[in-house]
This record gives C-alpha cells, sequence and structure tokens, in this order.
DNA sequence: CAAGTATGTTCCATTATTTGGAACTATGAT
DNA sequence: ATCATAGTTCCAAATAATGGAACATACTTG
C-alpha cells in the first residue's frame, strides 16, 4: 500500500520525514512535519535535529523553517547522473521532442509508483503534472502501464496490488479488472495510452524501454492536450516513439553504467 | 577532521554509509564497503540491507553491486532547486561564460568542503575535475578560499580545520600558515587564485558570493588552461566576475528561496 | 574436481540508543 | 498583561542496534 514500509527501524523513519520535508516544496515548519508525519513531537524534533546535523536538511533559524540540504542536493544529484536513465536517454529524448514537435517524457519505477526521470518540451509548450523527480501511480499514466505490462509475473503482481486506483478524472481505470484488461492489449501491442485518465485534457501514447535480458528499464511518453490533438492523432507517433525506445534500451544494455534498475 | 562526526547514532552511520557509496560513482562491492568505512561487517551489512529496503540503495543481484537507487536520484531536482543557488545563478554564469568565453564554475561550501553546484562551458572547452556535485577541498581550490576568506572567524577556524592539506600539485599550499597568509591576501582585494594547486595545467581566479547580511553564500570562479593564458592575463576578467558574483548574490538576497545555506 | 580462500550472511546475548508522555520554555497574538 | 500556540528538553522504560563468531556460499587454484 504504502511505498516504503515502516520496518526498517530507525533509519527507515529517519528517511520517511527527509522525503516530507523534500515533499513539500517550500520550507517547512516543525509544526506542520508533527502534523504530516505519524511520529510524535518529541520524535520528529530528534530527527530534525539530527538530519540537520548531518547536512540532509537545512534549518533555517530566521524562519524557522526546514529545507533540503547541501549534502543532500550533492548526493540526490550523483544519484541522479549515475543511477537513472536520465543521462542516457536525454539525447534521444531530445531528438524525438525535436522530430515531433511534442513533449517526451522519460519515467521509471520505485516501489509500484511511476517516477518521472525526464523531460523535454518543445519550445514552449504547456505544462503537465509530470516534473523530473515527480511521483505518479502506475494505474492511470501510460508509461506506468506500459511498464506494468511488460515485468515479469512475479513483479507485475507485487505493482499491482500496490495500487490505489484512485480516480483522478473520471476516465481513470479504478477496478483492478480494467486494469489488467488493459495491460493485455498493451502487452499485445507495445504501446500503452493514457487517455486524461490522470490528468484531465492531457492524453499520451507511451512505450516501454527494454534494457539487457529484455528486462523492463523505464518508459517513455509523446505527451499532448486534447486541445491540440485527439487520442487517435497519436498513432501517427507511434513509429518514433517505438524507435527511440529500442535507441535508448540499446544504449542502455551496451552502457555498463550508469545502472538501469 | 571528518566531515560528518559520528555523533548521530543510528541514522548518522547510515548516512556515513550512503556517502560512501555514492562518493565511489560506480556500483560497489559489499567488501569493498567494509573496507572503506569504519563499521563492523555485521553492521555495514544491516546498513545496506535498510538502505536497500528503503531504496536509497540498488543492489544488482547479478553483479553482486550496490549503487545509489532511485528514490535517492527522485530527492535530486527538489533538493537542488531549493537547496543550491544552481537555478538562481544559471542566467548570470550563463552570460559571463559567453561574454568572456572561458568556463565558469559555481560552488557552495558543505562541511569544510567546497560542492561544484554548477559550470558552464563555452561551447567546447576543456574538461576540468570539477563537475557538478563533485566534492573537492577547500584549500587548494580557488572557490574555497575565496569563501574561507570571507567566513565569519568561528566558522573560519572550523572549515581551517578541516582541512587536510593534501598535495595534489607541486603548487598545493599544504600548511597551514601560508594558507592563513593567503587567505589575508584574499580578504583585502576580494579576488582568490588557484595557480595549479589542484590539478596541474588548471588556474582559476575565484570571487565570493555574498547573500543577505553579507554572509558568504557561495563563490564564483573562471577557469582556464595554462595552456591557454598565463595566470597574470586571469586578471583581466577580475572586472566581470566580480560584477557577476555582486549580480548572484543581490538576486539571492531578494529571493527568499531557493535558500542559501 | 577437491581443497582452500575470499566473500557474504546469519545468529543472538549484550549493550546502547531510541522512544514519547509530560513538563517546560519561548514566541506571538489579542 | 494574559492567553494560546509553537518548539524544546527530560528521563525511565522499551526497543532496537551492535558486532564477534559461527556459518554458508562463491570463487580460485594446484
Amino acid at each position: 500500500m504504502n511505498k516504503h514500509v515502516g520496518t526498517d527501524g530507525t533509519v527507515g523513519k529517519a528517511l520517511d520525514l527527509l522525503d516530507i520535508v523534500v515533499g513539500f516544496g517550500r520550507p517547512v515548519r516543525f509544526s506542520e512535519l508533527v502534523d504530516e508525519s505519524p511520529y510524535p513531537k518529541a520524535t520528529v524534533h530528534r530527527f530534525l535535529q539530527t538530519l540537520t546535523n548531518q547536512g540532509m536538511l537545512y534549518y533555517a533559524e530566521d524562519r524557522h523553517t526546514y529545507a533540503p540540504g547541501l549534502r543532500l542536493a550533492r548526493l540526490a544529484h550523483h544519484a541522479w547522473q549515475t543511477a537513472t536513465l536520465a543521462p542516457l536517454a536525454r539525447p534521444f529524448i531530445e531528438a524525438l521532442s525535436h522530430e515531433i514537435s511534442e513533449t517526451v517524457h522519460l519515467a521509471q519505477m520505485e516501489a509500484g509508483l511511476v517516477v518521472f526521470i525526464d523531460k523535454v518540451r518543445p519550445a514552449e509548450g504547456f505544462q503537465t503534472l509530470a516534473q523530473p523527480g515527480r511521483l505518479a501511480p502506475a494505474h492511470c499514466t501510460g508509461v506506468g502501464k506500459a511498464m506494468i505490462a511488460y515485468l515479469d509475473p512475479k513483479h507485475r503482481e507485487e505493482v499491482i496490488d500496490a495500487q490505489t486506483f484512485e480516480r483522478f478524472t473520471p476516465a481513470t481505470l479504478s477496478k483492478e479488472t480494467d486494469l489488467r484488461a488493459e495491460l493485455d492489449l498493451i502487452a499485445k501491442s507495445g504501446i500503452a495510452y493514457d487517455r486524461q485518465e490522470h490528468e484531465q485534457g492531457i492524453t499520451s501514447i507511451a512505450a516501454p524501454i527494454f534494457g539487457a535480458g529484455d528486462k523492463v528499464i523505464g518508459a517513455l511518453s509523446i505527451v499532448t492536450s486534447t486541445m491540440r490533438a485527439a487520442s487517435e492523432d497519436l498513432d501517427r507517433f507511434s513509429p518514433a516513439l517505438l524507435r527511440t525506445a529500442k535507441q535508448i534500451g540499446r544504449e542502455a544494455s551496451v552502457h555498463p553504467y550508469p545502472v538501469a534498475h
């Protein structure tokens, strides 16, 4: 259900809190964190002290707020460079976006959720919810469904179990059976769609990226709005999309590192 | 001596280990980590399990190696945007690099070490050690010395104490007294130099960046190679360098966030 | 391919750290 | 000046971390 179960003792809890602070996306006050976290006041306080000491958080004395620290920024940036598909895929998704003049998203999966890893917008495109580093549910996104459909059976079941099936729009697939039916289709065609299932007015066409040993390591999507194109129009992008996904996959298989998970 | 002292219990130790893994810059084996960390085998093992469970590390079963995890990578964008000067300074250092056609580095200080935050190279410049996210000692870099020279006395002593005075080249300042003498000069002129003290053949001219309350929040440097310019030639960049540092400082003072530490 | 060596994992009694309710202090609003 | 809200400290009890040593597994080599 929840992303990282709290069975990892002190360290797990501290990281939970770190995630919460970062999740706010702005400097946060102590009391907000007490409300948001499942831990009692004294415990939260102790963790914040530790994390601040460690440079993972920064405490602004004047404003009494906590924000991500420089050490976290440094570690995270490193991780981005060495542990995600982003640096490797960048040239390809730039080329794709340029070729078709549409927004392209790159995503990977973490703990049953979609993580948006990178994004290229052509010139001045519209803004979507997907910012790099953002999490989204897998059941209602093109990239999420594309990845689930090609997961090995064991992982697939785990990930499906992890879905909340929360409704974001009237089109959201909110039943497990609906999702499974669609996954079957995707597994046949190699293409997944998001028909305004996550954001009203936003549609996408997505394809999985396969790394060494034909393991799904990520997904790629072309995103547009209903203003700009009908859902079926997206189909004309599928050759370019599949080609780019294959290019990235090949690159990832060849390069030992950065590692794709 | 070491960056984050181990006085923060379990969480501190786990983060130490995380830093060590990330520091390798490549997937690492268990035994390498046991050697590198001060903790006993069983303890390292337990931490690695926890961190992997938490998604902060990724364990490649086939290769038996640990690498940064997706969860850590996910934190990158947020942390980088809100915790560093990078987003705010970007336009200014781009303008500077373009104006003078040289490489420009932006750095901040973390636990007595220099963290390179951003870097702009003109067209196809040469490569230096400084990649964004990279750590470097403060005693042998222009940006490091520029920051130390303007730290308040308390912090200054702490940071000087934290230096290892490791020799990287024959020109490296390897004695505390040498460093102090140079800091005095820097404090007078507002300009610091790196005369091949970190990398053979690389020289730079650096200036501190002051935020609200005239606190040093970072430093800026123009980097060139001895191939391209003599050390004294760098002086002709100093007006542009100082101007840009001032612009960034003003911007940082005005904008409440991103926070400069 | 068997014996040897290096590497990785598990166990568990001991030890040290975390935990969190409650009392306390600082801050800020009226 | 008074009250309310936010943040910090305390400390005995509860729990989790510790790490030496035994065990298991993967590699190496004669």
